[in-house]
DNA sequence: AGCCAGGCTAAAT
DNA sequence: ATTTAGCATGGC
């Protein structure tokens, strides 16, 4: 039935490309020569926006695509998820904003890991320990000819037999033994990340919360990013900025208070809102030409 | 409770 | 141009 084929197109609409992975979500994406190349479910792809949608290309002929329709989440129905959010000015100037921005659904141990990185740390600072842990632990992969290698993210079995110097040597810090700990617990079965998928978002936070390196925001972005669970609503600083300056504008709120009130407030898909405000408040201070 | 731990960016000086 | 604040977690 499937043809092989080595591109493929998904005929998705209201899909910006660009700010969905550079939102913070993903970190082995970056723009060359106009494409998106990255690495899904170890394998090499880069991607183009097109009027009709997104072309996907890959190394080798495939028959099989679903991984990375599951994985870009254009079948998902915005229209509804916008009409969901809370009727006000911060919601409205977001989602005006960042028109077209989605979350991506990814391999929970790779987005696991990638955000016990992230633990202070900036974007570019993440993406660049993934790429040494990915370059120096992970399987080389099929490219197109004359690209140089690329590698996957290695597997919890991979990084268990690391040293934590190996592990701080790809800039780490303080994170390797949080992250070699992690690994180590994932290998014996102390927690099981495929399991997750069909427990409340509640048990599968408290899960996540048994392993070191994995707070509150962690676990969040987790259950968001790689899960799905659309409720789950990680606070950062600049979450944590725009809903002061947005919603609490110069009065002191109590962190109580506020926990309450982004339990509540933004609905069934209070994940999606709070990346439209994180997008929003992040591009706000940057120079325009990026639009 | 309050401070510190890589290292890098952005803000402040 | 140079200094410094800040980042999210866990350990002390």
């Amino acid at each position: 039935m499937a043809e092989l084929a080595r591109e493929h197109l998904f005929p998705v609409r209201d899909y910006d490309l660009a700010a969905t992975l550079t939102s913070g979500q993903a970190f082995r994406w970056r723009l060359r020569e106009g494409f998106w190349e990255g690495v899904v479910d170890q394998q090499w792809v880069r991607l183009q926006s097109r009027d009709d949608g997104i072309i996907a290309e890959v190394p080798q002929p495939i028959a099989d695509w679903d991984w990375l329709a599951q994985y870009l989440q254009g079948d998902l129905d915005l229209d509804a998820i916008l009409l969901s959010f809370p009727d006000d000015e911060p919601m409205r100037l977001s989602v005006t904003a960042c028109r077209g921005l989605r979350l991506l659904r990814q391999d929970p141990w790779e987005s696991l890991a990638s955000f016990i990185f992230s633990s202070t740390k900036q974007i570019v600072q993440i993406q660049q320990i993934v790429a040494l842990v990915c370059e120096r632990f992970g399987q080389r992969l099929l490219m197109p000819p004359g690209h140089a290698p690329v590698f996957g993210f290695p597997l919890p079995e991979r990084l268990a037999a690391c040293s934590e110097m190996e592990l701080r040597e790809c800039k780490m810090g303080f994170r390797a033994p949080h992250l070699l700990r992690t690994a180590k617990m994932l290998v014996r079965g102390e927690v099981t990340l495929s399991s997750l998928h069909s427990r409340t978002v509640n048990e599968a936070r408290n899960e996540l919360l048994k392993l070191p390196g994995v707070g509150t925001k962690i676990a969040n972005c987790v259950l968001l990013f790689a899960y799905g669970f659309p409720t789950a609503f990680p606070v950062d600083v600049w979450v944590m900025k725009a809903l002061r300056q947005m919603y609490f504008p110069r009065r002191r709120i109590r962190q109580k208070r506020l926990q309450q009130f982004v339990g509540t407030h933004f609905g069934p898909y209070a994940g999606y809102a709070q990346q439209y405000l994180f997008h929003y408040t992040r591009m706000k201070g940057r120079s325009p030409k990026l639009g």
